[in-house]
DNA sequence: CATTTTATCTGACTAATGTCAGCAAAAATA
DNA sequence: TATTTTTGCTGACATTAGTCAGATAAAATG
């Protein structure tokens, strides 16, 4: 690797710790050890289970425990018995918790504005931050079935939708083709896959169920930030095992020659181009497979 | 700021201290506390006075200096006297803490190399990080006289000829112009000023003394990642008040007009357009400024 | 139903980090 | 030259973080 891109990589590093230790040193200034306050907000106010905070920040049982104890003492949380399993315990902020919580994510969503708000470009910095939260946790990227109507799937839709009246010169009318078929991408016609990276969706695609002897694969979509990790391979394969669990042989899907990357992918797994099958006015190329 | 942009900088912040905390795991497996690891990289192959150490980390002095004791006692530093101020002391690696440092070195270069091989654009990323490190560190821009044939320098140069022919349609030979003047941007008669972030040129600047009366700005650049946060004009600023210790009255220098944005700086900044006065084939805009 | 596993807690430690007062030598300043 | 400031060291502590070996109760398993 050349000395200039190791040197970029280190100036990177350092203006991030830097920037992180300096909100450690802001969490510090509420009077309570950098510990005890990453589980008030690990806690959250949805509350959480004791095992869940404890993966999750990677503590020993007995160093959470004693933390645990200590934000019972100062009246922020109280921790209660799972009804389900009686070994198990949820820990839920107090009144006070709520507040300290909130004080918490004040002092990090303030960092936060002050960084987009002095920025000449809000827009690229963030993009920027996602490309390298893409980055840095790629193997994090999870394939969740999800209802076609949850607010994650249609942000990732509405995303797809953007991307494709941009890239498509006519006009496009979302709104008309997305209601249409959400109840055919639902178990146990279809499904509606999301990938989701680390709590924000990155990627979807719908396997519609139809009466007409096929499936079809619709709104297949990538983020730009996590584009070139074969992300899209993963969300078909995943697509394909879902159509054969509910007896699919067929599968079909329309594309258009303005997505040249979508096609190569098609071609190589196992897709052939057949005939226009319907009579949408947006795409121009079809593909089917046999699953 | 609108929920999604939290939940984006959120993302970025988890995906960042995981990365750092895993970092530092596997600095702990050298069997050194994090302290000790991060005093001995403080150091470096050049040593280091303790009190830069000190400003540096940001540790107590008294942790530091039982910190140090421990690494002398392992055989890795060595503390001793400034020369110049005897109460100073300044700490030096010794051949073990050569080959400790590089070991850590090693460690940091291989996460490093790793993230950019798996990642389909090495180039996009490494602009993201910089974006991000200009953004984080803005105010740590410093602007530095510096000779021109400093490698520092030099690189900034190369990156404003590779700007530049990218943007010129006709062809563009650096090498010549390149050498000619860099005499003349040395002190007394003229200046080269670099802007350096943390450690990397990000913008610089020429002040070439002529013997016709008036004095020339020259390579004016500045970094992708550092534009828009009006360096360019902080380092014009600059370059004018050297102009002026320096008894030069009267400024000149040629642009080109696929540069917009720096005619609109020099309009904006006292700059009025003259007559051509010069033959180089590249610019086709002059300007002048009394300062 | 006996045994094993899981989830959590407690006590007893060790290691690491952070803080503070006081000291001594050298340098800077009045 | 006397005084103040700077630099770094040491000792004495306090706090925080991390580890480990039981103990207990509930759930899972054979």
């Amino acid at each position: 690797m050349p000395q200039t891109d190791i040197a970029r990589i280190r100036r990177f590093n350092r203006a991030v710790t830097t920037e992180t230790g300096a909100l450690d040193q802001s969490f510090l200034g509420r009077g309570r050890p950098l510990g005890a306050a990453r589980v008030l907000n690990a806690i959250g106010p949805e509350g959480r289970a004791v095992s869940d905070i404890r993966t999750l920040l990677d503590l020993d049982t007995g160093l959470l425990s004693r933390l645990l104890r200590g934000l019972e003492a100062e009246g922020l949380i109280v921790v209660t018995e799972d009804e389900d399993d009686k070994r198990r315990r949820v820990a839920n902020l107090t009144e006070a918790g709520q507040q300290e919580y909130e004080a918490y994510e004040a002092l990090s969503n303030a960092r936060a504005e002050r960084l987009l708000a002095r920025h000449p470009h809000p827009e690229r910095l963030l993009e920027a931050m996602d490309l390298i939260a893409s980055a840095l946790g790629r193997d994090r990227i999870e394939i969740v079935e999800t209802d076609p109507e949850d607010p994650h799937a249609q942000s990732a839709m509405e995303a797809y939708y953007r991307d494709l009246s941009a890239r498509l010169s006519m006009g496009f009318d979302p709104a008309k083709a997305a209601r249409l078929d959400a109840s055919d991408m639902r178990p146990p016609r279809g499904t509606f896959l999301v990938a989701m990276a680390d709590g924000l969706p990155v990627g979807c695609v719908g396997l519609k169920g139809t009466d007409k002897g096929y499936g079809e694969i619709k709104r297949l979509w990538v983020a730009p930030s996590s584009r070139g990790l074969g992300l899209a391979k993963r969300m078909m394969q995943s697509a394909e095992t879902h159509a054969r669990a509910a007896g699919i042989t067929t599968l079909r899907l329309d594309t258009n020659s303005v997505l040249p990357e979508a096609s190569t992918l098609y071609r190589r797994t196992g897709w052939t181009e057949i005939e226009r099958f319907n009579d949408d006015p947006y795409p121009d190329l079809f593909f089917e497979k046999r699953v």
